[in-house]
RNA sequence: AGGGCUAUCGCCAAACGGUAAGGCAACGGACUCUGACUCCGUCAUUUCAAGGUUCGAAUCCUUGUAGCCCUGCCA
């Protein structure tokens, strides 16, 4: 190991290009479509690219690239815009709109025509399909190709002016139509759309391809590196192609790295699509899919997910990245920043033999004994107390350390008390844990110095709150994958929410949440649900894979 | 006449001809007022395969194999 940390390829790049004086600053950006919402995929993007504009001082736009009227809505600008800022890339000044510059595009491609490098076509999309030939065979010159520039000029200007109805004409790039890449045999630059755009109106009818308004959008706001992902590769030539005929003196460069993928989880666009259209999930904020609004409400924090996307890398291969890489990131990040509370899941009743009735008292308690700037509070207790089911054994295992009969325990921040049975119902249930305590360990530590090797967490029965807290799985089975091509079907797990309507908190508390395990459960660790300010949400400090939680409202 | 890209531990991912980093997960053990956290230890004689070049190859060459992307007037 040198000094210099390891560079991802991107960086190695840059590096090539500013040691080359190709370029003299780094300028990145973030091109969203705004057709729907972002996720986890995204922020790896948004903070590829913020990231990289930071560390080599440099800017970062963010830019709608709204070139396709049929596909867009306001509606998800704002959530995009809302998203990133979350996210914490920050664009300054520099929020652009790709329809800001549909004149320049109409221009360049006025130069491209004059060029001999474009014509208009008169064919049909089907034609223009048949024409193109196929993976294995080469294409056909279109017949109207041999037109001359005046005409093309004439003919483009009337698509302009709204002469020709969708589909009746087009502008074709002139490169090669016996191309292997199939994107440079003469593709299609601009199309004839009569549709109202959200931001230009019905100023145009006619709309730039993606493949020639994207590389002028990045030349005109003067990004060096054009970021996106593999499926562009082979877009490459084609975007190299635009800038170079359109002459900018210093154009950009495209560069594709992998997307980032979830095991065990739904990502993509089109499958949460789905999923939210047919009332699968509650909403584009479903605690089970992977949306940025989604973890945001999940209590997932900004700092927790750039750290995940740091963790995993960039690069060319196809990669699948682990849940657990996640939930790592965000019980690293909440460790010390989260204030912890108790809350008991599956609760059963612990009765005080020897303490006073109807006494109370209150207890205090560090918020976070990792960190003692988050301060404390003061707990109720008193003689009837819940605690999790699974922290008592009436005949327990070996290296049990809980509640059994002739056990001692600390009940967290409060006594050492010592089980002493317990008490069941007809069907042998157990309705209530019986134990005494013993006054001198308050706070939980005895005077004579003895030892318990187990701490468990309760709530006072007087005092607790209840609460229903629902446990999602996530939706997608393991094995089967996600969406079953052949016949259109999505693979969901049946069991994937189950109620939990018995759940005990501490007073203040307004729900809960838990994850599955117990050793999962007895981790109190929370965090607040951003989405209205009101602590609706809680997170564990584990978040056990397949099974995640959210927690409902309180609904009185 | 098909083209492009990728292949390094269960999952990410370094290494850029000098003798396989690191993280997640897993597994031991110590510690502990949360069976968490922390700590300490283990975890690729080998880089998709087979040949070749070289004193030396994950890195270069050859030939294969596997996976992904491309035939929208989507992005």
């Amino acid at each position: 190991m040198g000094e210099t940390e390891s560079r991802n390829f991107i960086e190695q790049i840059i590096d090539k290009d500013l040691a080359d004086g190709v370029y003299d600053t780094v300028h990145t950006r973030f091109p969203p479509e705004p057709n729907g919402y972002l996720h986890i995929g995204h922020a790896k993007s948004i903070l590829l690219n913020y990231g990289l504009a930071k560390k080599y001082h440099g800017k970062f736009n963010m830019r709608f690239d709204d070139t396709n009227p049929t596909k867009e809505d306001v509606e998800f600008v704002e959530s995009i815009k809302e998203d990133i800022q979350w996210l914490g890339a920050d664009w300054e000044d520099r929020l652009f709109f790709a329809s800001d510059y549909f004149e320049q595009m109409y221009e360049a491609a006025v130069k491209l025509i004059r060029k001999g490098k474009a014509y208009v076509s008169d064919l049909t999309a089907e034609q223009i399909r048949e024409y193109r030939g196929t993976l294995t065979e080469p294409g056909r010159d279109d017949p109207c190709n041999g037109r001359s520039t005046e005409e093309n000029l004439k003919l483009f200007e009337e698509m302009r002016e709204g002469k020709y109805a969708d589909g009746e004409k087009v502008l074709r790039a002139r490169i090669d139509m016996a191309s292997p890449n199939i994107n440079m045999r003469d593709p299609v630059i601009y199309r004839v759309a009569h549709m109202t755009h959200h931001n230009t109106g019905d100023q145009w009818c006619i709309y730039p391809m993606y493949d020639f308004a994207h590389p002028i959008e990045d030349a005109i706001e003067g990004i060096t590196h054009s970021i996106c992902t593999l499926e562009f590769e082979d877009h490459r030539p084609l975007y190299d192609w635009v800038v170079r005929e359109l002459e900018y003196p210093c154009p950009p460069k495209q560069i594709e790295f992998a997307k980032l993928y979830l095991k065990n989880v739904v990502t993509g666009k089109r499958y949460i699509k789905k999923l939210v259209q047919e009332g699968i999930v509650d909403g584009w904020d479903d605690p089970r899919l992977v949306s940025i609004a989604a973890l945001r409400r999940r209590g997932f924090t900004p700092e927790s997910i750039k750290m995940f996307v740091e963790l995993c890398g960039v690069s060319k291969a196809h990669s699948t990245a682990d849940y657990a890489m996640l939930e790592y990131c965000i019980r690293e990040d909440l460790k010390t920043k989260a204030p912890r509370m108790m809350a008991v899941l599956d609760p059963v009743k612990l009765i005080i033999d020897n303490y006073p009735e109807g006494q109370t008292e209150m207890l205090p308690v560090g918020n976070n004994p990792e960190n003692e700037a988050l301060g404390s509070r003061k707990v109720p207790f008193g003689r009837e107390l819940y605690i999790e089911r699974e922290d008592f054994m009436e005949e327990p295992p070996k290296k049990y350390f809980r509640m059994f009969p002739g056990n001692e325990v600390r009940l967290m921040n409060a006594y050492f008390v010592k089980c002493t049975g317990c008490v069941k119902d007809a069907d042998g249930i157990v309705t209530e844990v019986h134990c005494t305590y013993d006054p001198a360990s308050k706070g939980g530590n005895s005077p004579d110095g003895r030892k318990v090797k187990g701490t468990i967490h309760w709530v006072a029965a007087q005092t607790a709150v209840s609460a229903e807290v629902r446990l999602y799985e996530n939706i997608v089975d393991e094995e089967k994958g996600v969406y079953n091509a052949s016949d259109g079907s999505l693979n969901l797990n049946p069991n994937s929410l189950t109620v939990l309507k018995n759940c005990r908190l501490e007073p203040g508390l307004s729900c809960a949440v838990s994850p599955d395990r117990f050793q999962f459960v007895r981790q109190g660790f929370f965090c607040v649900d951003a989405r209205d300010s009101r602590p609706d949400a809680l997170v564990f400090n584990r978040i056990v894979s397949l099974k995640s939680s959210f927690v409902l409202p309180k609904s009185n």
